[in-house]
RNA sequence: GCCCCGGUCGUAUAGCCUGGUCUAGUAUGCCGGCCUGUCGAGCCGGAGAACCCGGGUUCAAAUCCCGGCCGGGGCGCCA
């Protein structure tokens, strides 16, 4: 993007500070992209230049005007001739972590100034591939023909099972934080066949673990007229697929910064089915009870497992249905439903919905659920709604496959767990 | 909710087990100086922490004990 002897204007911060006589070297970071300058300011050649630069702080913000000499001699990044530098902004004090990375910082100091830390090319570069994934999300779901919506995060509604929701006042009005779209997306089934929704999940539950948040961001996805589960899966699997592709593509310069060899899962992704998974968690010398879901020992097997037969990424199917929620659509003692997990990490689950009626009243009173208290919802399966299925994948636990992040505030830049309101 | 670790200059850590010699060490960052190609620059000088909070044991606590708060990890729950 920048050819040599050229002008440049160069806007940024300065990470580090070195002066050799009548020398000094500011190593700056650009604003926004992956890129790394050397402004060289010499005495012999522009003193006004050389002053200025000899005042900088570490942390400044500055714009640098210049030009990229014909023949460089740094190692590390563009090298700029500065002509003019002006300092925009001076940190007050010292800065709370070190941009130049010689001293790590702990991930908690990380979060307490994340804006800081994107001052360096790895924080910088989740955050891109963050951002690329859901473009390439977004890409994908509307070349198969999904509408982006929006549906309430306000809901009046409680549980759909599952995790415990946070609750507050709506002018006097008992009401809840959405704890996933799933109950809308499915209702707009009965008028718009195909949507996606990208969206922040509320869990009220305490976990405190290195994959949960109690704010946590989703890509969900339903289609209508489907022939089966098989389909949803399908889709599932070329948008992840797509996503790999395009973060692989795209964000080279992202994955070099953060040492991650990106590795497009096999396709087809395994199928693997519930049955096959407790004879392979059998065969590995754990012990698992038919019905129950796995826990995280289980997973990390499986994952193990899947990654010898040469599968990152894998379905588990045909789980029983008593695992699965009432929307689920049952098949005798199991269910139209997958897990997509990756490595042993759940990323996705979702299934083919049921969508008759009768059917559905009764799955809600087996789960032990009160069908009045669903009445909005079961409205919609009264007007000509048409099989359907979609899943919800996990946007956070997407990035942390990515980037290879071990934990999921990694790449959450202001996270939301039991303990963090602020920042 | 449970279990295991941890909390010491801005940052990252040593010290703690085997209390005193810790007026708390080191690195990096910071401040001042030298050096015209540094790039984890180098060299010289300097400032910077009464050791998370509260209580206890002791002649004496960063160090031992109890409680709390916070952080890291694991489990449960959950996606």
């Amino acid at each position: 993007m920048t050819g040599k002897g050229e002008r440049v204007r160069v806007v940024g911060w300065v990470n580090s500070i070195r002066s050799v006589g009548g020398i000094v070297f500011l190593e700056v970071i650009d604003g926004y992209r992956m890129q790394l300058y050397t402004v060289v300011a010499k005495r012999s050649e522009n003193p006004e230049a050389w002053r200025a630069a000899s005042d900088v702080k570490t942390g400044s913000a500055v714009v640098v005007e210049g030009v990229v000499p014909s023949k460089t001699i740094s190692r590390r990044g563009l090298e700029v001739h500065p002509t003019r530098l002006e300092v925009v902004s001076e940190p007050e004090e010292v800065l709370p972590l070190d941009p130049s990375e010689k001293t790590p910082a702990l991930l908690d100091t990380i979060i307490e100034h994340r804006y800081v830390a994107l001052r360096t090319l790895k924080q910088r570069a989740i955050f891109r591939i963050r951002a690329l994934a859901v473009k390439a999300a977004r890409d994908y779901l509307e070349s198969q023909g999904f509408v982006e919506v929006h549906t309430p995060k306000i809901c009046g509604a409680g549980a759909e099972g599952g995790a415990t929701l946070f609750q507050l006042d709506y002018f006097g009005r008992r009401a809840f934080l959405a704890q996933s779209p799933q109950l809308y997306k499915q209702m707009l089934m009965c008028g718009l066949s195909r949507v996606y929704e990208i969206t922040p999940y509320f869990r009220a539950e305490k976990f405190n673990t290195v994959r949960h948040l109690n704010e946590s961001w989703g890509i969900d996805a339903e289609m209508a007229f489907i022939s089966g589960v098989e389909e949803v899966m399908k889709l599932l699997e070329g948008l992840i697929s797509h996503v790999f592709e395009a973060v692989k593509s795209k964000a080279e310069p992202e994955l070099r910064a953060l040492g991650v060899k990106l590795q497009k899962p096999r396709r087809p992704f395994k199928r693997l089915t519930y049955d096959e998974a407790i004879e392979v968690l059998r065969s590995r010398g754990l012990e698992v009870e038919w019905g129950q879901d796995f826990g995280s020992d289980e997973e990390r097997a499986l994952g193990e497992a899947m990654a010898e037969e040469g599968y990152d990424a894998y379905f588990i199917v045909d789980y029983p249905w008593s695992a699965k929620p009432f929307y689920i659509m049952r098949r005798g003692e199991l269910s139209e439903s997958f897990d997509l997990d990756y490595r042993g990490l759940e990323l996705a689950s979702g299934g083919q919905r049921e969508h008759r009626y009768r059917e559905l009243v009764e799955n809600i009173r087996l789960k032990g659920l009160n069908p009045e208290d669903f009445a909005f919802y079961l409205k919609a399966f009264r007007y000509g709604m048409p099989p359907h299925g979609g899943f919800g994948l996990g946007l956070d636990r997407l990035v942390m496959v990515l980037v290879n992040a071990r934990n999921i505030r990694e790449v959450v830049l202001f996270p939301r767990d039991t303990q963090r309101l602020t920042p």
